[in-house]
DNA sequence: CTGGCAATATGACGTGCGTCATAGAAGGAC
DNA sequence: GTCCTTCTATGACGCACGTCATATTGCCAG
């Protein structure tokens, strides 16, 4: 974990595998710290604003890095369609699930179930963190030739079913759901393309 | 609350409810006795497994709950096609927000999020609470014409995408996700009867 | 060398948590 | 009545948490 990013940094990451793993009540600024292999001082340096502060960085960074693999995902598609977008989404979670089991889960789903009942300002913040993973699927989703209308519609389709098989396939430790998902969805996403 | 149900089954409900807020890791027993208008000296007569016991019931009641309302939405569909009960299982949801807030989510979702990475006899849990409830969804599918073979993959389908617009509905507060994803899925579902 | 600022180190404080110990009430059995 | 089981009441314990106060280091500008 002491690798060559700053410290400041490894704390965020750090604090994002914790809430995919315990969600954000469940995550110990102590032990976030000790696994970024950080300075415990530099918590209150770094981020002044509290634990609120590190959780919304952590889930900020998190979106960042979805909308960023989606990008990789479309340019190394060699046939650009939604159904093969969507597929390579879902590969990416069975890789993870096959090399390091259940134990992680998205960290924006987390922080939705734990906060966006009760701290509003947090909410706020993983509403954008899903905008940001949005946007640019259905930006793809354009590109691809879906008519803008549907785009948004069928990213959210995308998601939703995307996050919802992550946790089915958490809770039952088998990733059936995801493939389920995938071959049930590929057809309807690629119809989109046709007409 | 301090309605015509024993105290134990209180608790256990308001144990659920918590959980739907604030996941498991932000569910404080003391609390959820208060809700419960019930006494704290009966929460280690009645459980004396502990959080971990009140919780399993909690999720338990849950599943129970949830599969009693898929069998109540089959029976109230006048033309029962897959998507037409799909749209109420959506539109259950739609009718919380409204009147409720997004305040809550559902409890196997939080309870996926906060523990299957960290304990496994809980994720054993929600694995068969998640099971309970989509063995009735996958039995309507097939009384209403799919194919055996596809009627678990759909109702996999069906539970992911519903718990992931839940999700994002929470986050945006926002009942929009619910509404794309019962529009975009219903051709697919319906189609899944013809063939 | 030295002042000053960024970064780190470490201990303490108060709070809330799950759990436990122990005692008391309620009410039927006999 | 008395006894016993079921349920309730209440306080305390230990622990882990987020936060704060306060030193101390490292390092570069002047």
């Amino acid at each position: 974990m002491a690798n060559g990013h700053s410290p400041r940094d490894r704390i965020v990451y750090a604090a994002a595998q914790s809430i995919r793993e315990r969600g954000v009540a469940g995550t110990a600024l102590r032990d976030v710290v000790e696994r970024a292999c950080a300075p415990r001082g530099s918590l209150q340096h770094y981020f002044p604003g509290g634990k609120d502060q590190l959780v919304a960085e952590a889930l900020a960074w998190s979106a960042d890095y979805a909308a960023a693999a989606v990008a990789r995902y479309e340019q190394q598609l060699r046939t650009p369609t939604p159904g093969a977008l969507f597929a390579l989404m879902a590969r990416q979670w069975q890789d993870e699930f096959d090399k390091r089991g259940y134990t992680r889960g998205c960290p924006l789903l987390a922080a939705t179930a734990d906060v966006a009942g009760t701290d509003d300002e947090l909410r706020a913040t993983v509403e954008a963190a899903f905008d940001a993973w949005l946007a640019p699927v259905g930006a793809a989703l354009k590109r691809m030739g879906v008519p803008p209308a549907r785009a948004k519609s069928l990213a959210v389709l995308m998601i939703s079913s995307l996050e919802g098989a992550i946790a089915l396939a958490r809770a039952r430790a088998d990733q059936a759901p995801l493939r389920a998902v995938v071959r049930e969805l590929t057809p309807l996403l690629d119809q989109a393309v046709a007409q």
